[in-house]
DNA sequence: CTAGGTGCAAAAGGTTTGCGGTTAA
DNA sequence: TTAACCGCAAACCTTTTGCACCTAG
């Protein structure tokens, strides 16, 4: 059964003391069909082509009622900009070392809660972050092999 | 067989271009003791007891020399600032919400490489990251039910 | 109407950098 | 001797905040 596009939002927003912005909108549009995981700056950028007056400060505090709202979620790389997810999904990111992409990860459900945890510890969240080489990078650099040199 | 507490350090110092100074041989073995997953800024507060002419600026720097070196990793929660850990084994961390300390969680052996990556991605790191409530606050919230209101 | 939201600009906070003087090897 | 390092202060960059105006409901 198809469900519209906007439902997941307009019934989050609606359901509580929230409003349904134009800004909210089209960040959360913008955002719910986008795999790059992009950063709240680039968020901004993209924002601007279709609404010019957007300002930075309410992507950030409209990212940030998303988030708090359940509707997207953030992705961590070590201190990097907070990149921002609209796969709900519960998994994990991978990280190119190369082109700087990042990839979400499925994981394995069964593994989800196998964490070997001392007595009376329990988790609410977690969050798996890998690096390394992607498959098209790794391709690249055998048919390329100088082209890291720095 | 018993083994020198610099070692590590020296032969990794001493082994490159990298001077052996004072403040590096301070920050190290501050940190080698250390089970708290301090900050810059913590390592920084007790590195001026033993040295009080160390700067910020010093301790960011020799932070990152022994990185690089890995002799400390690198521990990120969040956006929260980098802490740092002299455990060199493979581990994960908890991040307790309620007291915010941070613990390191064993992984076991048999699982660290069991992602299931799409074919051609190579893993050179990874980061695992768990929050929630330790044992700690667990036992007092019991005791104290009402200890959190905000 | 009015509480919540927006845009702007300034501030905050962690981290990095430039530079002149210092020091390990 | 000299390249690496230190301490200081300024710069950087992401994110947050204060405030006057605006608008969805």
């Amino acid at each position: 059964m198809k469900v519209s596009r906007q439902d997941h939002y307009t019934d989050t927003i609606r359901g509580g003391v929230l409003r349904d912005t134009p800004q909210r909108r089209h960040v959360y549009d913008l955002l719910r069909d986008e795999h790059s995981h992009p950063t709240a700056t680039e968020v901004f950028l993209r924002a601007k082509k279709g609404m010019p007056s957007i300002s930075l400060a309410t992507v950030y505090n409209t990212l940030e009622t998303l988030v708090a709202c359940g509707l997207v979620k953030q992705v961590h790389v070590d201190r990097e900009p907070t990149r921002f997810c609209p796969n709900l999904e519960e998994h994990g990111h991978f990280v190119c070392e190369h082109c700087s992409r990042v990839f979400d990860i499925d994981l394995a459900a069964e593994r989800s809660q196998q964490w070997s945890l001392p007595a009376g510890f329990t988790i609410t969240h977690h969050e798996i972050s890998l690096r390394g080489i992607c498959a098209d990078c790794a391709k690249s650099e055998i048919q390329n092999p100088k082209s890291e040199i720095r």
